[in-house]
DNA sequence: CCAAACTGGTCCTAAAATAAGACTGGACAG
DNA sequence: CTGTCCAGTCTTATTTTAGGACCAGTTTGG
């Protein structure tokens, strides 16, 4: 009964979700956006036990969203940064960043804010038609291929 | 030694996470958003165990993502439909597929894909800033609120 | 330059979550 | 009425997670 796997849907969220969509990955990537690289960082800001994130991170290190470097700080120790697939997980923690703000906080409960180099709030994520017009959930389908969806 | 929690977090990423972030809530608002409704139909696509369905339902209604409405064919049974705070997850389920879209299939490997009404691909979500300009992990940072971040 | 503390892990155990299937009780069709 | 469909619940075996003990190499303080 091992846990069901997504690896090779033939939808990608399925494929994403297998990938990434564990409890702590998405959180480790969010540290990762924050600046945070090393192990002990990951490990004292996330209070994750040292088994799960030294897996985690290899795993993430297997897919290629992070990768080990050199310490920024001259040091025999490696660090891990984000590589581009890694960066591209952005619009993921904002959705749920948005997401979150919107729906889970109580009026007025503070809470930390996504902010541009200006100090200034950013605006909602936006999913642009071809000619460039905001669409909603109501206005996109899914067009299936082959026989299954899973 | 009970899974972590963070109901609680400042950050609204861990939130979400703690609210939808488990291997099964995304998948189940994904089929939502396909259009199924009821819990014969989810179990099917998905292959979940019945017990895990019946969990995640039950959990995702107490959330208000998902609400039980009479079937729409006149039967006594029920159906599962999204809310507003459900179908506010469309931006995390697209940003998901496009993330997987993008780096988890080989070249020519088949996938489902998003269209617009006139099926047309639709293009890659945005983040906006105030003044409209669009935003990538680099011009962006958080603000952090009160002490701790977790 | 030696001891202490830090870093980045691995290994072990107990508890919790998951998968899979058996079982149940009400709805519905013939 | 009888058999089947629907929407679950219950049980059990297996896997995953949390938390702590332990360990080897690195850096720091005196």
């Amino acid at each position: 009964m091992k846990r069901t796997g997504f690896a090779k849907a033939d939808c990608p969220v399925a494929r994403a979700l297998d990938a990434i969509g564990d409890w702590w990955s998405l959180l480790i990537v969010r540290d990762a956006f924050d600046g945070l690289r090393r192990f002990g960082d990951f490990q004292k800001n996330l209070g994750i036990a040292r088994g799960m994130l030294s897996a985690r991170l290899h795993k993430l290190v297997e897919l290629d969203v992070l990768e080990l470097v050199p310490a920024s700080d001259g040091s025999a120790y490696q660090e891990y940064a984000l590589t581009k697939k890694g960066r591209d997980l952005f619009p993921v923690v904002v959705s749920l960043r948005q997401w979150g703000e919107a729906h889970l906080y109580a009026r007025g409960e503070a809470h930390s804010d996504l902010v541009d180099q200006a100090g200034q709030p950013v605006g909602q994520l936006m999913l642009p038609s071809r000619a460039g017009r905001p669409l909603t959930w109501s206005d996109t389908r899914v067009r299936k291929v082959g026989a299954r969806n899973r």
